[in-house]
RNA sequence: CGGGAUGUAGCGUAGCCCGGUAUCGCGCCACAUUUGGGAUGUGGAGGCCGCAGGUUCGAAUCCUGCCAUCCCGACCA
């Protein structure tokens, strides 16, 4: 575990900070909580983002966008929804300054909006206020449609990358006219999530539901992908909703189907953010940094040029070129790095900082002997190759990368996932080992709070296709059918 | 919003108890020597000591208030 991925924000490393980002934008506490995405951080999103985007599209998906803004009265419609982002929501109620006279600018009183505007938390609200206007017949069902954009949660408490009061996200809205499409899409999504983390991000994770204690507010059904970091904690890291035709309702949204009748059309909606990149980081780094997946790395080779001459590097420089431009073809990233201003030594410190799957050194011993370093990130190892097939070699070694940091990550969660059958065993292992528990679960609400109480621990999710298997509950001894996945989380 | 801790250069810190305008390391700048795993030497720049009051001849240091940050809790993608 690195010393740097902790769950506390002091060990936060320096490098992580200067690397990623850091929520150090003001002093001022309006802003507490919001976090700065510096340049490379924001290229792994973006990474992320084209990933994503593609499998929407390739689902059937279209994106679209919608007003940060959201009056008071429709976010209050849907009374569960309502009563779960209640009490984090930033709320607009001016819409001007002024100058109160002796210099100082302030909020002018008399622009008072008659309504507040509420700042989207998640645009459900809104959309399906829109929705109305666009749906009629079955014929325009369903509606597909996916949104990229911020949103804000006033959380009490706030964790780089995990929780911060603004986030990125994606947000997809769509309307159906059965139940069952609505369920299927659900499903759908959830398995385009759970295959982004596993195939992109190199994270496995687990799918499942989440209980009717933990469920969205709005939902009749939540499923959620859920994989393990380092440090023994869970973290959720994407959900897909069922939300029945709750919002619907709500918003008056009705459809007349095939048969003439009149319906109200069923929702679902799904959304990944930018906690994202804290699970990339949290799941992969080692001491040395951030160890990236080939596929989301911004940079995926580097070439560091060893030289004692000009004219050293400029032969250096033409064996690089060419490599370069076999690599460009193959559509790897890859930089030159022949900053006079670092020594090799500092560089090659530096890329491991930053992940970079795999590195190059070159200098006057291989020119003499066509030969050229290569070294891996993933397992640090390094050795001398000659350079026939290079970019070949450098294409499949990025596979190989990142099948190794998959298969490394679900290493850890298998040896940290573990059936108990009794309370006190279910203690001990969430206080000595951490990871995810399986254990026999009677199915209340009272229950689940109970254990969460005294253990801090809440059950991640019933996974899909769950063995059914008769056993006790280990907290109150009653009947159970199937275990369930508990956890500490994030 | 409760409980605890902390604010000193870009970063990390010493000094605070026992008042005399600030220590060290990293980083930064210049030059030289270096360059196959985070170079070395010499010289240099950089600070309203979180903010506002108070006590005092004199405050980083003592007192009061405020602000911010971090940790724990409630909340949560």
């Amino acid at each position: 575990m690195s010393k740097g991925l902790t769950s506390r924000n002091e060990d936060y490393s320096q490098w992580y900070n200067e690397l990623v980002g850091k929520a150090d934008l003001a002093e001022h506490s309006a802003v507490r909580g919001c976090m700065v995405i510096k340049p490379y951080g924001y290229s792994i999103w973006e990474k992320m983002q084209a990933a994503l985007d593609k499998r929407f599209k390739e689902t059937g998906h279209s994106n679209a966008y919608f007003p940060l803004f959201i009056p008071k009265s429709f976010f209050s419609k849907e009374a569960s929804h309502v009563e779960g982002f209640a009490t984090e929501c930033a709320v607009v109620t001016h819409y001007r300054l002024k100058n109160d006279g002796t210099g100082n600018i302030i909020v002018d009183e008399e622009a008072k909006l008659e309504e507040e505007l509420i700042v989207r938390p998640t645009s459900e609200t809104i959309i399906w206020n829109t929705y109305r206007g666009w749906i009629q017949s079955y014929r325009d069902l369903p509606i597909l449609v996916n949104q990229w954009a911020n949103v804000v949660r006033w959380e009490m408490r706030t964790r780089l990358f995990l929780r911060t009061a603004e986030f990125l996200w994606q947000e997809g809205h769509t309307a159906h006219a059965t139940s069952q499409e609505a369920i299927e899409e659900t499903e759908r999504m959830l398995e385009v999530y759970a295959d982004f983390a596993e195939n992109i991000m190199a994270v496995p994770v687990i799918r499942g539901r989440k209980t009717e204690n933990e469920r969205f507010a709005g939902a009749l059904d939540t499923y959620c992908i859920e994989a393990l970091m380092q440090d023994g904690k869970a973290l959720q890291a994407g959900t897909s909703h069922f939300l029945g035709q709750n919002f619907a309702k709500a918003f008056d949204v009705k459809f007349t189907s095939k048969e003439g009748k009149l319906d109200y059309v069923w929702a679902t909606s799904w959304g990944v953010s930018t906690r994202l990149i804290g699970a990339l980081i949290m799941a992969h780094s080692d001491d040395a940094g951030l160890v990236l997946p080939p596929r989301l790395a911004p940079l995926q080779v580097v070439i560091v040029p060893i030289h004692r001459s000009e004219e050293e590097l400029n032969q250096i420089t033409a064996v690089a070129d060419e490599l370069i431009a076999q690599l460009k073809k193959k559509n790897i990233s890859v930089k030159f790095d022949d900053r006079d201003t670092q020594r090799p030594g500092f560089k090659f410190a530096e890329y491991e900082m930053k992940g970079v799957p795999v590195r190059l050194a070159m200098g006057g011993r291989d020119l003499e002997n066509g030969t050229i370093e290569i070294a891996r990130r993933d397992t640090r190892e390094k050795q001398t190759i000659t350079r026939e097939n290079l970019a070949d070699h450098i294409e499949n070694l990025l596979e190989e990368i990142q099948t190794n940091i998959y298969q490394k990550a679900l290493k850890f969660r298998d040896e940290n996932t573990c059936e108990v059958n009794s309370y006190e065993e279910f203690k001990q292992v969430l206080d000595e080992k951490g990871g995810f528990i399986s254990a026999h679960w009677d199915g209340t609400t009272e229950t689940e709070k109970r254990i969460k109480e005294e253990t801090k621990a809440t059950i991640r999710c019933i996974p899909l296709n769950n063995k059914q298997e008769a056993g006790v509950c280990i907290y109150s001894g009653k009947p159970s059918t199937q275990r369930v996945l508990f956890a500490r989380a994030y």
